[in-house]
RNA sequence: GCCCCUGUAGCUCAAUGGAUAGAGCAGGGCCCUUCUAAGGCCAAGAUAGAGGUUCGACUCCUCUCAGGGGCACCA
């Protein structure tokens, strides 16, 4: 990656200069090399004569030329055509023709493993998503988390992480949901009663006959709506699960039992107005909280400890937990026990702000839902999955179905895929009677541009991995897959590929099959569909 | 009352403390004898308000206003 290799020449210049006694010694987290925001500041820009200014009580301007001056004492004209310090003290990049040239070959080369990378260094990773309850199916609220868990994972595994996807499921008879689920499936109570339940409740009839309490009616109406979940998350949302853990089954193999045994042992555990509380504003939680109710029962928090000592227990080193925004008050509780079973790993705890439907609240309880199944039958996958990857987690989201109806027609996903298919309408046409020959040589004819704005676009694909790896910012591959589509829809108005030049003709087959990877690999990411005719 | 998230163009959203705040959609004006016009080009349009921090603030801090979520022996 050229952004690396530009911060470590930087390293290597203020290391000169402090061994010159120059300058001084500095922190070099503060020095950045970013992408220029515009392309008269050339292709990357740093901000360390800025960062020196601060320790030095020197104009920026004056200290960029200093060290702009050591900086090019080293061999880089291969990599930039030149730097310059511009502003209030930027220093700018200009790549050279010749590097971009020999990148699109490397693109190549590298094909699939193109912005592979080894950040992750293999360690073992789980993200957590959806984990709905089990009364009723996915809503367009779920899919936020569905969508974003799922990119989140292919991204760390192309960085390098070790990854696993699970779904927790909370079907534990012990749960207040779960039983009244039980008398909804009873004729007890109309609390959750739908349209949806009631044929589900039809279906496992004769099984409920059988039953004598709430809890184990829930448990198998849950078991069922459950199925439908599975079905559809696998089936249709195209999202693969490498474990589907129940609640239910954290109390049969006694996982509850001994942690509450464990806690008990530790003195975590007191007795207050007959119920049992846990000791957690010790560990950064805001209170304490109930573990066992005054009934005997244990609450969901005390399962959600075995849970989490369960994640530990099996090694993950990362965990990213999705929940919703009503899951908000639960994140200090779980952070806290971290804490308390000494937690070496890190423990990420992302929450998705609510989706809000236009004119109303998505709520199971009211009945007003719009299913993510409708959802999708609606706008297609591909839209739709695009629809909420384009949004940071933290904003709430308004959701107007007819909007997203009538963008299904002309949205952002066609545009993406239309540079796609002309790509392969290019390559269809050219195959048809010769063979495609990427060489450098051939390479060196890309001088247009377009032609090297596109390859410019092409090279930022790992560095993009790499940011969003770390900062879990899922919008910014969406968003990059736009900018890349524009270059290259600019590229194909401007440079036409199969043309007289027979070398051209070459480096330009060359670029856009490179192109053609990276679209390739960018839209393996999100999950979405890639045609090669529109 | 306390805690969390949000407030950016007519609409839906971007912008790891950086330079002249970007897209898409909607609306206005151009460009198809040429590899797919589901495209390209041009013009118009925004940081809720008031202070502060600093070389520099949409971004950080304080307050105000507005919206959402949480503060259960629900999950």
């Amino acid at each position: 990656m050229i952004r690396k290799k530009i911060l470590n020449l930087i390293g290597k210049t203020l290391r000169r200069l402090q061994k010159e006694k120059l300058f001084p010694l500095v922190d070099l987290s503060k020095i950045k090399v970013e992408h220029s925001p515009k392309r008269e500041y050339g292709d990357y820009c740093s901000n360390v004569a800025m960062v020196l200014a601060g320790i030095l009580k020197k104009e920026p301007k004056e200290i960029a030329k200093i060290f702009l001056e050591k900086l090019q004492e080293f061999k880089i004209e291969k990599f930039f055509e030149k730097i310059e310090v511009a502003g209030a003290g930027f220093i700018n990049f200009f790549l050279s023709k010749n590097y971009l040239q020999k990148a699109v070959f490397e693109i190549l080369k590298k094909d699939k493993d193109f912005g592979r990378l080894n950040v992750g260094k293999n360690i073992k990773t789980q993200v957590e998503f959806i984990s709905a309850n089990p009364t009723g199916p996915l809503h367009i609220g779920n899919g936020r988390g569905a969508f974003f868990g799922d990119v989140l994972a292919n991204l760390l595994e192309k960085a390098g992480y070790k990854v696993e996807r699970e779904y927790y499921l909370n079907d534990a008879k012990f749960n207040t949901q779960i039983q009244t689920l039980g008398k909804t499936a009873l004729g007890k109570g109309k609390t959750y009663l739908n349209d949806y339940l009631q044929s589900k409740i039809l279906k496992i009839k004769t099984k409920l006959k059988r039953v004598n309490n709430d809890a184990e009616a829930g448990y198998l109406l849950a078991k069922e709506v459950f199925k439908d979940i599975k079905n559809f998350i696998e089936k249709e949302l195209k999202i693969k699960f490498h474990k589907w853990v129940s609640e239910e089954e954290l109390y049969r193999k006694n996982k509850v039992k001994k942690i509450y045994q464990w806690l008990k042992a530790q003195n975590l555990v007191y007795q207050k107005e007959g119920a049992e509380w846990l000791k957690i504003s010790d560990f950064g939680a805001p209170k304490d909280e109930v573990i066992i109710r005054k009934t005997g029962e244990p609450t969901y928090f005390l399962s959600d400890i075995a849970y989490h000592k369960d994640k530990f227990d099996r090694g993950f080193k990362k965990i990213i937990n999705i929940w919703g925004a009503d899951h908000q008050g639960h994140v200090p509780k779980i952070k806290a026990i971290a804490k308390i079973l000494n937690y070496k790993g890190k423990l990420d705890i992302l929450i998705c702000q609510m989706v809000r439907l236009k004119g109303g609240k998505i709520s199971k309880r009211k009945g007003k839902i719009i299913t993510l199944k409708e959802l999708i039958e609606e706008v297609g996958l591909d839209v739709a999955r695009f629809f909420y990857l384009t949004k940071s987690l933290s904003t709430q989201m308004e959701f107007d179905i007819k909007l997203a109806k009538s963008h299904s027609q002309k949205n952002p996903v066609y545009y993406i895929q239309y540079a796609h298919a002309r790509i392969c309408s290019i390559l269809r046409k050219y195959k048809k009677q010769n063979k495609i020959e990427a060489n450098i040589k051939n390479l060196r004819c890309l001088e247009h541009e377009s032609e090297l704005e596109l390859v410019k676009h092409l090279i930022k694909f790992p560095e993009i991995i790499e940011e969003t790896a770390q900062d879990y910012q899922i919008q910014r591959i969406p968003q990059y897959a736009l900018d890349l589509a524009t270059a290259f829809h600019q590229f194909y108005q401007d440079c036409r590929v199969i043309c007289e030049d027979q070398k051209l003709t070459q480096a330009r087959l060359a670029l856009i099959l490179a192109t053609k990877i990276v679209l390739r690999e960018t839209f393996s990411l999100l999950g979405i569909s890639l045609p090669e005719k529109m």
